[in-house]
DNA sequence: TGCAGTGTTGCTTC
DNA sequence: CGAAGCAACACTGC
């Protein structure tokens, strides 16, 4: 998934349907020695605590901070949820039928939504009892669909939560508020040969952008992905980040991006993959006007490219986007 | 059959 | 120190 649109998605459809939520279990595939991850519920000795520490507890709110979800518990303990790859949480009905791995489905089989291949990769399960409902009454369960088994899933105390390790680290939030090009600059700045498309993903500069929104952005600023960050020009900086905020703007009011796993609350898709200009569109004529057919001006026909930068699958325009 | 894949971390090499 | 490359995590889809 799950870059900052889809995770502000996804955290926003929690504040409409878990707030006040009061935690009554936790069932998770990852309670086998199999798994050894470090203070995560894949850890079988953490999973009994983080139990624990969350069962009996109300939901308060839910947050984002870069592509981590944070759900405030009333007890002084957040769970920290990061999707990774394949993740996603949904809202729904849900009931344990069987005993094979994937015991978890949805307690309605006429939902579509739900039922979506994507979404039936039950890795984890909050059973919840919702605020005005008798105890036990409604069956109502918050899931985590995880194909790839990629996600971590912890809690920390909330007392100075944005000093912990898993969270310490990370950049500032490119919509927040007082974010602003100053900020941007000195903060692409501090990898001054680094490769712009590189810095853009490492989540101490900018908190939340990943391989799908960094792509578009390029695109749209007219810049190459693999231009040296102290090359760039100040005014080209500029229109990249204005290109930065208009992109996750978009991805959030597409209701992000569902190219491959992403899906809501729901279990339903955004829209932001049918609006690619870069991103996964290789081969294809680039949609900027100039760079459609030939012209007088000499402008060639532009056809987006894929390379590979950082490690990562990289998709941008040979006509248009300047390398720096 | 083979490879690529929305993310992150940690290790190695230069 | 910093940048880059690679493996690992685990599984699906083309």
């Amino acid at each position: 998934m799950p870059e900052l649109p889809e995770v502000q998605t996804t955290v926003n459809g929690l504040n409409k349907k878990v707030k006040g939520a009061k935690i009554i279990d936790v069932w998770s595939i990852y309670n086998s020695p199999y798994y050894k991850s470090k203070e995560n519920i894949k850890d079988p000795k953490f999973f009994k605590e983080f139990k624990e520490r969350i069962i009996g507890s109300k939901i308060i709110n839910a947050e984002r901070r870069a592509k981590n979800i944070l759900i405030y518990l009333d007890n002084k303990e957040t769970i920290l949820i990061h999707m990774k790859m394949t993740g996603h949480l949904m809202f729904g009905e849900y009931t344990n039928t069987n005993k094979t791995n994937d015991p978890w489905k949805p307690t309605d089989p006429n939902n579509e939504a739900l039922n979506d291949p994507f979404n039936t990769h039950i890795r984890l399960v909050f059973s919840l009892e919702m605020p005005g409902t008798k105890k036990g009454v409604e069956k109502v369960n918050l899931v985590l669909s995880d194909t790839r088994k990629f996600a971590k899933v912890t809690v920390i105390k909330t007392d100075g939560i944005f000093h912990s390790p898993d969270l310490s680290h990370l950049g500032p939030e490119p919509l927040a508020k007082e974010f602003n090009f100053k900020i941007f600059k000195d903060q692409i700045n501090k990898k001054p040969n680094g490769k712009i498309k590189t810095t853009l993903l490492d989540q101490t500069i900018i908190a939340g952008i990943g391989n799908i929104y960094s792509d578009e952005a390029l695109w749209l600023s007219n810049i190459h992905p693999e231009s040296l960050v102290k090359n760039i020009l100040d005014t080209e900086l500029k229109k990249l980040f204005n290109s930065v905020l208009i992109v996750l703007k978009n991805g959030i009011d597409f209701g992000g991006d569902s190219m491959s796993d992403y899906r809501n609350i729901d279990g339903e898709r955004g829209s932001f993959q049918e609006r690619h200009n870069a991103y996964r569109k290789t081969g294809h004529i680039c949609s900027k006007p100039a760079c459609k057919k030939e012209n007088k001006l000499n402008l060639k026909i532009g056809i987006i490219k894929r390379i590979v930068v950082g490690g990562r699958s990289t998709h941008y325009c040979e006509n248009h986007q300047t390398k720096y």
